[in-house]
DNA sequence: CTGGGGGCAT
DNA sequence: ATGCCCC
């Protein structure tokens, strides 16, 4: 089980302390995805302006019909009046896009294994190891230069800066890997957090990189203009935003904390004014297998019982052939619909999941997929009658129907693994490809893949992602040791950011402490002198909790007092300012505390979710418990 | 007439 | 089960 205590013996006699506190971060974002996974398979469609059509949208189009004004998302009309010419394919079927789309990760992985993928065209990797690596390993390192653009062209000398060319040079080369095995071509960002690598990688856009340095970051970040933009702000926060009459980045940098608090509650409103300073501790997490499968439709509209039973059936088959190749077993199904309603045209869904017996559940492992259809379309009409009175007139505009809480069937070996379909190779790939099924192959595939220029070694790529989003990122400072030989690299949940000459680099105030020892928590690159030269609200702004890693997300490297308090009274919790605290309204300030209260027990026994389920963790995601087993098993045995 | 996915937190 | 987020 989780144990704390086994962590503390080893961060620091392994982990230097010099060892810088920022990560190197890329984002990768393949170009036109779907449109590019097309040309491959046509290339007769590469001279063509080319769209790929989702019933009436256009998902995306490749650039030939960019440069003739089609957009991403435009309708067809539209978009075939702007451009008669252009040539459509259907792209409902998102196969071929998915098996693309793992191949990429799989590629990537077989590099570093913290690869996160968003969507299907998109992938983080932390290469901060990597990249400590390299240093270490090339005396000469002085003297890097940038590959691909830097952001804003500027570049000064730091050790920092020098840690981002290794990383654009590490991009650079992953890049070039995507396109020999995989013909597909892509951007990268490289910087110190998934945010700014997110943002920075679509600054130049067909197939470049850039690199965002951190004295830059208040560029990028002031460039953005609507909050939209801002990765993390949807529509919904947007909307409440502008409520506050926050509308521009600018304005949420300079909004008073506590306003945040009241409209999003504490946590929401640090993320977000984090967010908007381009500060960002979230770490890359493998995503390994997925946690779900779906299948789903849209239709105008569908009134009819029967036709419902079709669907569903329909969707069912293809889904319980994806699960089969998978490997896992579902135990639980979801059917998931869309109302027609005139005035609540806003999509909302609805849903009702129920368990699945095991016997129907080993029906999809074992191949028996025409039992197991019938079986779980009953189901499925149960929870459809659940949430539809067919007696009366219905109209349903989408069905979905979803495996989740996917488990692996055998523990140990022979398993088909549960990734192994999304990595597997297909056979009748023409080019040898890379075998990355076997376990020891894991830990040395490099030599599989000839790497040429990136030679590490990549045991030092494993940055253990403590705790899984699923045990809660709140306390993932609790993630069970390292217990093959990785060490708990405390450094890794820090994510110290580096913010530049930015006034927020001021990330490092301990709590609790008064104004004028605080100061000794500034960064060594911040001036004091200049710091007390500032407006008191000033000081205090940049000393609220905004602008300290948030404890939810890790820990200080520095000595820092726990997270929660130790006393049994429930006192403000490390990260939030006194101050700010005791400005907010009485009911807020009441609220928090009796959350505090709440989650204070939890501290020592992370296992708390009270989730009955007491998941022996085999089944989640390769990061939740145990890096190298739970990902070792996502690789074919062979 | 905004698609077909996927994720997390509550 | 829903609502938010991402692409």
């Amino acid at each position: 089980m989780d144990n704390i205590g086994e962590d503390s013996e080893d961060d620091d006699s392994v982990n230097k302390i010099t060892t810088p506190s920022s990560r190197v971060i890329l984002h990768f974002d393949l170009d036109c995805f779907y449109a590019q996974v097309e040309m491959i398979k046509n290339p007769a469609l590469r001279e063509l302006p080319l769209g790929i059509q989702q019933k009436y949208i256009l998902v995306t189009c490749n650039y030939v019909a960019r440069e003739r004004g089609v957009t991403k998302l435009m309708s067809v009309t539209d978009a075939k009046e702007k451009c008669p010419e252009l040539v459509l394919v259907k792209g409902e079927d998102l196969t071929h896009y998915r098996e693309m789309s793992y191949k990429v990760t799989e590629l990537l992985m077989s590099f570093c294994p913290l690869v996160e993928r968003l969507g299907f065209d998109e992938n983080f990797m932390d290469v901060t190891e990597m990249v400590e690596r390299k240093l270490a390993d090339t005396p000469k390192s002085d003297s890097v230069s940038f590959k691909g653009h830097v952001y804003n062209n500027i570049n000064t000398k730091t050790p920092d800066n020098l840690r981002l060319a290794v990383g654009s040079h590490i991009a650079a080369e992953l890049r070039e890997e995507m396109y020999t095995r995989l013909g597909l071509t892509g951007c990268a960002g490289i910087a110190t957090n998934k945010l700014l690598a997110k943002l920075v990688s679509g600054t130049f856009k067909p197939n470049q990189q850039t690199v965002l340095l951190p004295e830059s970051v208040s560029d990028i970040m002031g460039c953005l203009g609507g909050l939209r933009r801002v990765p993390g702000v949807g529509h919904q926060t947007a909307k409440r935003l502008q409520a506050l009459g926050l509308v521009g980045v600018l304005d949420l940098q300079m909004c008073p904390i506590s306003d945040l608090v009241t409209e999003f509650g504490l946590p929401t409103a640090q993320r977000l004014k984090n967010l908007s300073l381009g500060l960002d501790n979230s770490p890359v997490t493998s995503s390994g297998a997925p946690q779900s499968l779906s299948d789903e439709d849209s239709f105008r509209k569908m009134s009819l019982t029967q036709e419902v039973l079709d669907k569903i059936r329909e969707l069912l088959s293809s889904l319980v052939k994806r699960m089969q190749k998978d490997g896992r077993q579902p135990h639980t199904f979801r059917l998931t619909i869309r109302r027609h309603s005139a005035t609540n045209k806003w999509f909302s869904r609805e849903s009702r999941q129920c368990p699945i017996p095991n016997h129907i559940g080993k029906k999809i492992t074992s191949g028996f997929s025409d039992e197991a259809v019938s079986q779980l379309v009953s189901l499925a009409m149960k929870l459809f009658d659940k949430m539809v009175d067919s007696s009366a007139a219905f109209h349903i505009t989408l069905i979905n129907v979803c495996f989740c809480n996917l488990q692996s069937r055998s523990t140990g070996m022979g398993g088909k693994g549960s990734i192994s379909s999304f990595f597997a190779r297909s056979t009748s790939s023409p080019r040898k490809t890379p075998k990355i099924s076997t376990q020891n192959q894991v830990m040395s595939s490099h030599i599989d893949l000839e790497m040429k220029s990136i030679k590490i070694n990549h045991q030092y790529c494993f940055r253990r992602t403590l705790g899984s989003k699923r045990r809660g990122k709140k306390f993932n400072f609790t993630a069970p040791s390292s217990s093959h030989g990785f060490t708990w690299n405390k450094r890794f949940v820090v994510g110290g950011e580096e913010v530049g000459n930015f006034p927020s680099n001021v990330a490092e105030c301990k709590p609790q402490e008064t104004k004028s020892s605080v100061i000794h928590q500034l960064r060594p690159n911040v001036d004091p002198e200049v710091f007390k030269l500032l407006p008191e609200d000033i000081q205090k702004e940049l000393l609220s909790p905004a602008y300290v890693e948030s404890v939810s997300d890790g820990l200080s490297k520095s000595p820092r007092p726990p997270p929660f308090p130790q006393s049994s009274d429930c006192e403000i919790p490390g990260n939030v300012d006194p101050t700010v605290f005791s400005e907010l309204p009485l009911d807020v300030q009441r609220e928090l505390m009796s959350e505090w209260k709440q989650h204070k027990p939890v501290l020592k026994s992370p296992s708390f979710r009270k989730s009955g389920r007491t998941t022996t963790d085999k089944d989640r995601k390769p990061a939740a418990k145990n890096s190298q087993t739970n990902l070792l098993k996502f690789f074919k045995p062979n």
